[in-house]
DNA sequence: ACCTGAACACCGTTCAAGT
DNA sequence: ACCTGAACACCGTTCAAGT
């Protein structure tokens, strides 16, 4: 009893089992993924030695990995649509696991599908002729922009207790219509908001590349 | 001893303990408030029957509540230094707190502080003629600009362990110049973006407003 | 009224014991 | 090698007991 004729664990199983609870539960636990695959919790440090951080980064890992980069970066496409496809695939790669996204922010990243995911976005820069000293700025502004939509979604309806005679003007807004997608509109008025800044930014440029204006 | 001489604890003692911890602690427990105090944990429950909520939302009602809205919505300021002051004013106050940023997402809010804090910028919006049913749209992308700048002062650094082979681009990228506020640049940026183009969507609204182009 | 201390149901993690 | 179960140090919270 103390071990069973098959394998019941794997770190593949773990996983699976922490992605689905990561999109589903509200919280995420070592106990609820080991409730989940019906085994003691401990059994689940044997093949995670690194506890619940290596969980999380393994967790980061697969959800990016998610992500089809393939579509992004060719010669092709102008850097305009690279960063609004980055934008929108990224969120929604984020917003799938909304659960994961207290877990994501601010840790330091290693892994591959991570860097290969913010490489793209600064090649991208680099065409948009954004001065290097700048592309760590804009790059954070970018994200704040995927993680605040995927935030925005996963948040309670109504977020405010407002009434119409404390607050009219907010209340007023969030009886206005029903508005079909307000957080993707909102994700989209980012990514809009964010290129013509960078355009702009473009044009005050002194042109030292061929056919640049 | 069960009972000192003098009172220990009131609402506002364990407030203020709480937002010390807040803002200089990594974490934020109910233990680590008694500890700070030198009390029994479970003497907490005698002020704040809500327990750990009810101390989180009291504690967002007074860090929004430093926010100083007297600057805001005079008659004499046009929208476009409204907004920007809300945001940098916001986004501040939330800075100052960074451990308190996961606590306060997501949830709904009912508190006077945070309601006017909204109602200023709705009405900010009113005034830039963004129509009403597109004011929670751009509430949320300011919002996702406000707390994306704060996560971003709380990461790491480095937030991405590149290597010069790998990720070439992103590794120039971190090389590149010391950039004295990367933070505040990026949130100036934001701002810069999301009011240029508001002027520009306003330029293309019907002009049914004396004074309007 | 106000605080303590024991108690409970949870966490994450370690480790000796079993097969 | 792989899983269990006891154990430990933590959480948040409740409640009877003391003054």
């Amino acid at each position: 009893m103390a071990r069973p004729r098959k394998q019941l664990l794997s770190r593949d199983i773990i996983l699976e089992a922490a992605l689905e609870l990561v999109a589903t539960q509200r919280d995420f636990t070592i106990t609820g993924i080991a409730q989940h695959l019906g085994v003691n919790p401990s059994s689940l440090y044997h093949h995670m030695i690194g506890g619940k951080d290596e969980i999380i980064e393994a967790l980061r890992e697969r959800i990016y990995r998610e992500i089809d980069l393939r579509a992004l970066g060719g010669a092709e496409s102008s850097w305009q649509s690279t960063i609004e496809y980055w934008v929108l695939a990224y969120r929604e790669a984020v917003a799938r696991y909304p659960s994961a996204i207290p877990l994501l922010l601010g840790r330091t990243v290693g892994d591959a599908p991570t860097l290969a995911l913010y490489e793209v976005l600064t090649v991208a820069l680099t065409e948009a002729d954004v001065p290097r000293e700048q592309h760590l700025t804009v790059i954070s502004m970018l994200d704040a922009l995927v993680f605040g939509s995927a935030l925005d979604a996963a948040s309670p309806d109504p977020l405010w207790l407002c009434t119409a005679d404390g607050q009219p003007a907010l209340h007023r807004a969030g009886a206005a219509d029903p508005a079909p997608d307000r957080i993707g509109d909102g994700l989209r008025l980012g990514i809009r908001a964010a290129i013509s800044y960078l355009e702009a930014s473009r044009a005050l440029l002194p042109s030292d590349r061929p056919g640049v204006s």
